[in-house]
DNA sequence: ATTCTCACA
DNA sequence: TGTGAGTA
């Protein structure tokens, strides 16, 4: 099992969410209603986060503490996730070498804290710092 | 005891 | 976003 699964296992329910994120459950719910999240249910309909839900979450509260509307979190979302596959493809492809790809990993990384959304990105890239 | 959906004096 | 109702 890599890091990836690891991060995306259903663990723990939305009031252990709330204590993580100090967001309410209303919040949480809203959230994932606008499709900024995607828990996974039990067989009872209940709400399971992961540890990338939990990460998303805490993106989203700072994101809304910086003024940005669902509408913008979203757009931020996607952003990240092309870029992160702009860098699966040319590890994949193999056509950079791994000292390139760290050093352009640590530059994407530092210019995406001054975006605030680090956590992101590590979360979905873990994988390649083996 | 918890969480879920729905609705709004 | 909060909150209460009625469930599962």
């Amino acid at each position: 099992m890599n890091d990836d699964t690891r991060r995306n296992q259903p663990l723990f329910p939305i009031s252990i969410v709330m204590k993580l994120t100090e967001l309410s459950a209303r919040q949480i719910r809203y959230y994932e209603e606008h499709e900024l999240i995607n828990p996974a249910r039990t067989d009872g309909n209940r709400r399971m986060f992961s540890f990338n839900d939990v990460d998303k979450l805490l993106e989203i509260k700072s994101l809304i503490e910086q003024g940005v509307n669902l509408a913008g979190i979203k757009r931020v979302f996607e952003l990240n996730q092309q870029a992160v596959s702009l860098l699966k493809n040319e590890v994949k492809n193999e056509q950079v070498s791994d000292a390139a790809i760290h050093r352009r990993l640590k530059r994407d990384l530092m210019h995406a804290g001054r975006l605030g959304k680090t956590s992101l990105i590590q979360g979905e890239l873990s994988r390649f710092f083996h």
